[in-house]
DNA sequence: ATAGTCGATGTAACGGGTTACACGCAGCTT
DNA sequence: AAGCTGCGTGTAACCCGTTACATCGACTAT
């Protein structure tokens, strides 16, 4: 490996002068530069990020933290914050959680070791007492974590106020709802915007709301055991597009017809949604868009490097998307 | 922060002895250990990595490079190297290449100087002089790179015949072939085990071979121009279900029937083919055993710091797995 | 008793950039 | 001419673990 001292002496110059030369900061003769930058280009020579970090001690890495990237949702988030990083010059690292708050801290352990410059969270588990005793720029993505940490997040509620009228719309009598999972905040706000809608109706029974965890298996089965015991529903509202999946698929078992005698509206946009059978409705995220948003406002907030800055959290639109799966029936009522 | 001198100091020993507490070098009075410990637990000492990896030249970490996180086959695989790489303590990076040998050259100069320890790459592009200058331990995933970088893959060209000849075995006629990415050689495996089988018919013509590059969109359009143009075609082998689905999309907008009028088989094995309708046939790989491997294999290779040892490549087995979109025809026969 | 061995521990150099501080010198002010 | 400013540059300390080498005492071998 060649070191900034082999470009000091090919250039007959010191050290320092080779370091303000390569960061630019000082004022260097046009002839000096010149030698140095020729030396630099002769040898090859590339500097040591281990040792700049270690003098700055900062790294020039951010992490995101995601409960599972094979949940088809995350890749968009990862793959927006990677661009992003990338493009700033910062390295991108990737942890999956499986929403284990242990894990969570051992990765944060050893990415504080690495002098990581910051973190993008997606998480319901990690406790702001562990938060605050980390002194590492952090932002919340998809859920909210207490109230004094930056999040990126979409208008849950409303949306899910939409997705629930959106039924209601195209017929739908009786609408469960299968939720997300305990603590999760967005699964919180989906599941109080279903019941800013129906929770006041004659017919709403609390059993109309199903335990979820955000996968399809588990809905799958949730919504077999649900329409089995309440026959007469006839609209769900799943908390995110996997579960939906599963609920398609559980409706297929049980040889109800979508959307004539069931209808079905998921949450995220994920593109498996426009491959089913019936397609399926949802609302939709701009993915991208918040996991670029993200992870700017992250190296923004790095680069100010004012740790105990407030940084304004931020609140995405979520459209509906009307596929197969919520049309109108042509004639309908029970 | 506090330093290994902090601790010392607090446990009146020299920063060598800390070290060797921390390391488990050399040998430690049991008093001394245990004044050490209580030092380091009193401060909460965690060593810089930082520190370490400079004088090591190591750091603990590597990457993964894929072209696009967002094609759901790489999900799988990037869970199964990261589970491994923190298993064995290392830090993983992502990098979302897009395929561009300009991207991975920039990702790979930026990774060396984060002195990052190994590499897992699934590229077509990288030429092998570009990694012959890198002096880092590589290993290519899902396609091979020269000869002599060590590879964990498929015996694509035998799955490939035997999807084939499932498509003939369910009646199949004329079977035409979307093919990956020129270059890739898992996608020119691919198509010489389709050509190993139709290749001598006296139906076969090179046009039905198409091109493709991995992504349904790209497909959708091949598989409608195919179609129209050779309405005798009955099967397509997708060289990946992302592709399967596109002409899946194809057929249904032509009005086509599947299985009925023409069946159709992918590859890889992803959980979308289980949720289209018809549900996807497919090769399925091992997805998360090929990662995972490639990824202990690329520790294994660090550890024994042997860079130029050679390492053994991988082949894993393919599994056909029949759904609807080959479901054998009652009564076929043109 | 003396040399040799081994365990326990400390000192200081090292890895490779960065930067505070100092110095020399040219140009300008008064 | 003395004093000041500011550019261009070098020296060396610093970031924080790691480890080669040295030291010292205790114990064993002869």
């Amino acid at each position: 490996m060649t070191t900034i001292r082999d470009v000091a002496k090919l250039a007959d110059v010191s050290v320092a002068t080779v370091s303000r030369v390569l960061n630019q900061t000082g004022n260097v003769s046009p002839k000096t530069l010149q030698r140095v930058e020729a030396a630099i280009s002769q040898l090859n020579y590339q500097p040591n990020d281990v040792a700049r970090s270690l003098f700055k001690g900062r790294s020039k890495m951010i992490a995101l933290f995601v409960p599972d990237i094979m949940n088809p949702f995350f890749p968009e988030l990862a793959r927006a914050a990677e661009d992003v990083a990338s493009k700033h010059g910062y390295t991108f690292v990737l942890c999956n959680t499986d929403g284990d708050g242990e894990k969570e801290l051992t990765y944060l352990k050893a990415l504080k070791q690495k002098s990581v410059d910051g973190i993008i969270i997606v998480s319901s588990t990690l406790s702001k007492d562990a938060m605050a005793h980390l002194d590492l720029p952090i932002i919340a993505l998809d859920r909210k974590i207490g109230t004094n940490i930056a999040a990126v997040t979409v208008n849950n509620r409303k949306a899910a106020q939409q997705a629930v009228t959106h039924l209601q719309e195209v017929g739908c009598k009786r609408i469960a709802h299968i939720r997300g999972p305990q603590g999760a905040s967005n699964a919180e706000d989906r599941m109080a915007g279903y019941i800013d809608i129906v929770g006041q109706t004659d017919w709403f029974n609390p059993s109309f709301i199903c335990e979820g965890d955000y996968t399809a298996d588990h809905a799958y089965k949730a919504a077999l055991d649900l329409l089995q015991q309440h026959p007469e529903i006839d609209g769900i509202f799943a908390a995110n597009d996997l579960m939906g999946v599963g609920v398609l698929k559980a409706a297929a078992a049980l040889g109800k017809k979508v959307p004539d005698e069931l209808a079905v509206i998921g949450f995220d946009g994920i593109a498996l949604g426009e491959v089913t059978i019936p397609t399926l409705s949802t609302m939709a995220q701009p993915t991208y868009d918040i996991g670029a948003r993200a992870a700017e406002m992250l190296i923004e907030h790095i680069d100010t490097y004012d740790l105990n800055r407030f940084v304004e959290p931020v609140e995405y639109e979520v459209k509906l998307i009307k596929r197969q799966s919520t049309e109108r029936r042509t004639n309908d009522d029970k």
